[in-house]
DNA sequence: TTTAGCACTTGCATATTGACATTGCTAAAA
DNA sequence: TTTTAGCAATGTCAATATGCAAGTGCTAAA
């Protein structure tokens, strides 16, 4: 976003945030005649206008004789410059607020249930990612006998995340003794970051166990793989995953299966990850994750525990009413 | 599978053999000139026979002209009385047996793998469906404060399900009083199936726990919420989702969205499910999940805990192949 | 600076064609 | 009675043509 930004006439920017607008609504490339009406000139002169926008970048011609259709610059220029969040319909309100008003809702629950909404409201893809592992904290380490050999080891963090991982053990370990090994973790190692606590298991667990048990060897191996399990396991939800295939970007075989495969690849899920503070646009080829998409995010907060709010959308997305809904969003999360 | 069943002569079994195996390898029409060299007779012959054959509803054409492609009654037929599952080759074996050789692995976890390894080789989605809930006994109720006015509740069940959610409680209600009715459920409803527990808390807790804590009402609710959110969870994971779509018989738009909505939606994943003994072979229509594929299932059982594996794959899927899979997974499953 | 007019380009939907594959039928051969 | 050769009929598929509609760029006039 450096550089010398070259703010368009009055005119100018009319006819772009009418292509954009109009190709948001209809998927399909803007004529000159089709918008010569409402600016009240002739369609020869919105031609004019038109090739001098090409010619800046901020539109395209899909063909040689074609309507034009926003560039990628045009969607960042009219988001930055054109466009104004939209306050809700009623119709959006009342969706929501019947959800943010019902108190027996979980608040986790409640942006769930908003997504679902919204996801429907508007045929995109939201996503959910919960906080990854390695910024919760160790809260508390449990085992828990099922029959003779079965135990489940329960892992569970300070916001509030619980994992859990049945064991088999051999018959030379006792449960006793696995217990008296948590008893331990759980008095030196309460407050490791989730990711840490390999490491720690190995300086600080590992040395002294052999005081306590028997085969704490074994005992060791199988609380790291525990604990290797659990810092590797992270959250994330998507709602309306097929909504996004419905549109008409999405019309080839090859993009949809490329698209599902996206969604299934847990090492893309980084690039939804909200980094920046605030509601931020992310147009085609400024996303990591697909060059066809728009994603916009924010950062959510609630008692402490941190996540991503994401919605995916073709670039021709509805900025203005996905911003203003992640905004009425956002004022609600914190009450 | 009632009713007349007409046996075939040997040659029109050869035929019927050889047009679902060829047409399993090649996915295209087979023609009877394809087969007559195999077969030892002139095209016209193999054409009478196949004449036969399509009267009798075991193959069919696209077109007038077109090659012959099994029906589902062919299929079915082949499966029934002309396929025997095939031993596994050296490089399946392999693979599987490493897997299996690995003691360090959970079996759960082994599963997993392998039906990776399986999807991987076959091009086919693999399922796996973790016991519904309503099998699952309860077998201890758990609260745990976070902080202040948050705390985690957890439900363990005698088959190792862990389910947790996280609680926001008034401050009129105290940790304290938490956990004495969670003391008050552990008597009473230890080992009610977890689709049962809901209805017992009614019946059973709610008359009573008056007498141990104020705000009866409120707890009540709150612990109600709970365990119907639980019993509503049931596990499934998919393995190779996308192998599916890769498959020829889905090279069309709308069968691909299909196929992906109906993975999505929970409420199909009761035709997944297997409800009979041993293997099982579900053609078309005869499974309700997509008439389009063919589903094969068995059920495993480790130590108590049940659930389903399933292969979805298209109509023309290898049959033997797939069987001896699974007939492998499953000895090895039970040691 | 704006506009009217027109030649030009492309997409799209619909035939047209020819090459090829495969069948069913008929009549002859085994 | 069964098998086979031969051939017309019917379909797919890919390449090509055709006409129509949409929309542009350019030129010259307003």
């Amino acid at each position: 976003m450096l550089g010398v930004i070259k703010l368009l006439s009055e005119r100018s920017s009319n006819v772009l945030k009418m292509i954009v607008e109009e190709y948001i609504k209809s998927a399909k490339p803007i004529s000159s005649s089709s918008i010569s009406d409402t600016l009240k000139c002739s369609s020869a002169t919105v031609r004019n206008i038109m090739a001098d926008l090409e010619s800046k970048g901020y539109i395209e011609k899909t063909h040689i004789s074609s309507g034009r259709v926003p560039s990628e610059a045009g969607y960042r220029y009219y988001v930055d410059n054109l466009m104004k969040p939209k306050e809700m319909t009623g119709e959006d309100m009342l969706n929501l607020q019947t959800i943010f008003s019902n108190n027996n809702l979980q608040l986790s629950d409640a942006i769930s249930k908003s997504l679902e909404i919204i996801s429907e409201m508007t045929n995109y893809t939201s996503v959910i990612l919960g906080s990854s592992a390695n910024e919760n904290l160790l809260k508390k380490v449990e085992i828990m006998p099922l029959s003779d050999n079965n135990i489940i080891a329960l892992i569970i963090t300070d916001r509030g995340h619980v994992e859990h991982k049945n064991l088999t053990i051999p018959d030379t370990i006792s449960v006793e003794e696995m217990k008296r090994v948590t008893e331990i973790i759980n008095k030196l190692l309460v407050n490791t970051p989730i990711d840490k606590v390999s490491e720690k298991l190995e300086f600080k667990i590992k040395p002294i166990i052999g005081n306590y048990v028997k085969q704490h060897e074994v005992i060791y191996e199988t609380f790291l793989n525990v604990f290797n399990d659990v810092a590797n396991r992270s959250s994330m939800h998507f709602v309306g995953k097929n909504n996004l295939l419905n549109q008409p970007e999405f019309n080839s075989l090859e993009k949809v299966k490329d698209i599902i495969e996206k969604f299934d690849d847990k090492s893309l899920v980084d690039h939804i990850k909200a980094n920046e503070d605030g509601i931020n646009v992310y147009i085609g080829s400024e996303n990591e994750f697909d060059e066809d998409v728009t994603i916009i995010k924010t950062k959510y907060n609630i008692n402490g525990e941190v996540g991503t709010i994401a919605i995916v959308g073709p670039k021709r997305m509805e900025y203005d009413r996905i911003i203003g809904l992640l905004e009425y969003l956002n004022s609600n999360i914190n009450r």
